[in-house]
DNA sequence: ATAAATAAGTTTAGTAAACGAACTAATAGG
DNA sequence: CCTATTAGTTCGTTTACTAAACTTATTTAT
């Protein structure tokens, strides 16, 4: 059953896109929002009351007149309305932001995720962050609207189920019944590129771009496509997996069963090998992004590979895609850097429609807090979307 | 601007719903249709009123009642209100047919295209033909709806440019103008495989499919992605070239200046090459195929590795996009049937997501007709598309 | 000072589309 | 022929938007 229009559904429709405006075009006038929206200056009064009296919006004195007349009244999103909530379920951490409606840090808690046979166990002290969290927000007008998660691994975001995190050991966990039964508040759970992917696309460095490919980079590679301003998640949720893309086709065999994946030979994994390879030395990815820093060219080498690999797989996916940005997460920003670098390099040199339309690559901008903040964004996206 | 809402949105809008529930759905009841809609009957009454007077639907005759009570009224669209033209241009064919506003094909041109270095010369035989197929539709109440243009090559969509077709070599040909200038109707172009995968999604063998790859292979490999029921035509409309991915970073160098491209691997082409290193003689492909039919080994293997390669590009785009189908086109259907399973078998073995959501592999449906179906069904979606 | 000009924002009457309820139409079965 | 039932229409009500007139506030010219 398709929604049919009637006048609420108007009505609906007009304040969402008043208040999306104002979300990231504050501040505005009653007028500045007519001519934007089309609307006539009545309507657009009638709407603006509304959302002040929900306290989604507020009256900031009086903007700077046109030279003469009367001086109009500037209206701003109030940010301070609520709260969002957005974790990081890492590796051996977890992460848990207290956001305000522009996405804007307000609290940080993080602590140490033990691995547990029981979920519930391994979920403990996180659980008690979340509370305190939530019990903090409670001072704002509409409290914690969302808790959105980020998880490393196959999300069915639709149905809120965690399929298989490899390396939280987990498998069918339905995490979205689990939190909504303890905290009674919409829980929105997806896969941590995805969430990244939107975070930076409403708030980071793709603010504004329609058709972005996010990258994320840890332990294996993850992506996020965002196509026509939205994010792509396939028939059953759990699109994003390019870090499984096959770049060499008689490569090495890939633990998720099919070979020559580009987590091959890019992932933190892969650059520690390679070192090892060049150098005859064994170290953890840290400590050769601090050698890299400090200028070995070992580091540098293996870390640049790293990124013409990506390149290549990039190459694909920017002439299948078209994508106007490709942004690089990884949790150091020298990194991204020396990434963006070596990958522009392979795109101009591999990629088909370059000539035509070629992407910009770019680090992401919230770094380590990329994927927390994209939760929250998710859930900020569902609650402000319109009918 | 956002498109706000007023009453003539909201007509506009269930009146557009209602349209397109018959399009696909004929013939309902009045009561059938505020059912389906959620609209009221008196809503319906009025809809169906102004449709019947636009011709778009008729009453036909009385639908079986409930047992008892006054029998209900057939609703059906009506095909033939107007006509739709779809014209497939190839390397050295162009094709031009007729359809009803359902898709189906009424009238039927063809002829050769002769390369010439001015795109006038050589497309007037085919504007002869467009413009006898136009002057043949007067008879019906609305005419010709628009023309779409299947191109095999680079296209801006949104612009109506063709940026590059090598097999035509055209570059830089504004053909929506061209054509709006010499008909003074609606033109759509579009890449030929973003036409065919729209054509197999309205009409084909992916009714009803929202996220879904179509894959067409000639003389090199074309892809249509679908997603979220929506072409994706990436930043400036040039997505789809996904046979210009690389499957083996060291393979050999492809004319678009990347290597290892699955077209290097997978197309008619490299069938004929590989058909040579087995059984050590030349043919073209359609000869090839008429062996594979007769059984020929040599024929069965070459096309079968083909298959196998194009398995190994459609997992990557599994893992990615997790499309809950995958179509696949080319001219011969024992091709398309030998494909299919290949790639199934190569789907199974080597895309991680497999196991959650393993997409339905299928040779398309309207064959040969694909592209000249598909850019008419783009014509039909943006006519019938609401507000 | 005061008036004129201008811009911001509000009030009010009018319009259009959907809704809901009451109505008419048609049909099968007793 | 009457009753029950379903299909479809008519009509009064609701509601959100628009347009235009109006009020408020401010600057500039006289």
């Amino acid at each position: 059953m398709t929604i049919t229009g009637d006048q609420a559904y108007i009505k609906n429709l007009n304040r969402s896109i008043v208040l999306n405006l104002l979300r990231f075009h504050s501040p505005l006038t009653r007028v500045e929002i007519a001519r934007r929206t089309g609307l006539t200056k009545a309507t657009v009064s009638s709407i603006v009351d509304q959302l002040i009296k929900e306290a989604y919006v507020l009256e900031v004195g009086q903007a700077p007149s046109k030279g003469v007349g009367r001086k109009p009244v500037s209206i701003r999103f109030n940010p301070d309305a609520g709260r969002v909530i957005g974790v990081d379920l890492g590796v051996d951490y977890y992460r848990v932001l207290v956001l305000d409606l522009s996405a804007s840090v307000v609290q940080h808690y993080e602590g140490t995720l033990h691995d547990a046979s029981r979920v519930d166990e391994a979920m403990e002290p996180m659980l008690r962050d979340l509370k305190r969290a939530v019990a903090q927000s409670g001072s704002t007008r509409l409290g914690v609207i969302g808790v959105g998660i980020g998880i490393p691994g196959l999300v069915d975001a639709k149905r809120g189920v965690v399929l298989n995190a490899p390396n939280l050991r987990w498998r069918d966990v339905p995490l979205r019944a689990m939190l909504d039964e303890a905290l009674g508040l919409p829980i929105v759970i997806d896969n941590e590129a995805n969430a990244g992917a939107i975070g930076e696309q409403l708030y980071g460095a793709g603010k504004g771009v329609a058709n972005m490919v996010y990258l994320s980079l840890a332990r294996g590679i993850g992506t996020g496509i965002i196509l026509n301003n939205q994010l792509i998640r396939g028939e059953s949720g759990v699109a994003g997996e390019f870090g499984h893309m096959t770049i060499d086709l008689n490569g090495p065999t890939c633990s998720c069963g099919n070979r020559g994946c580009l987590e091959l030979y890019a992932s933190e994994k892969a650059v520690v090998n390679r070192y090892l390879e060049l150098s005859g030395e064994s170290h953890a990815f840290v400590d050769i992004v601090r050698r890299m820093d400090a200028g070995d060219p070992y580091a540098v080498d293996a870390i640049r590979l790293a990124g013409q690999h990506l390149g290549i797989g990039l190459a694909s996916l920017a002439n299948g895609l078209n994508p106007a940005l490709i942004l690089i997460s990884t949790r150091f920003q020298s990194v991204n850097h020396l990434l963006t670098e070596s990958i522009s390099a392979v795109l101009r040199e591999r990629s088909f429609i370059h000539p035509y339309s070629p992407p910009r690559v770019q680090g992401s901008a919230f770094g380590p807090l990329s994927c927390a903040i994209g939760a929250a964004s998710l859930v900020l996206q569902s609650h402000f979307s319109g009918p």
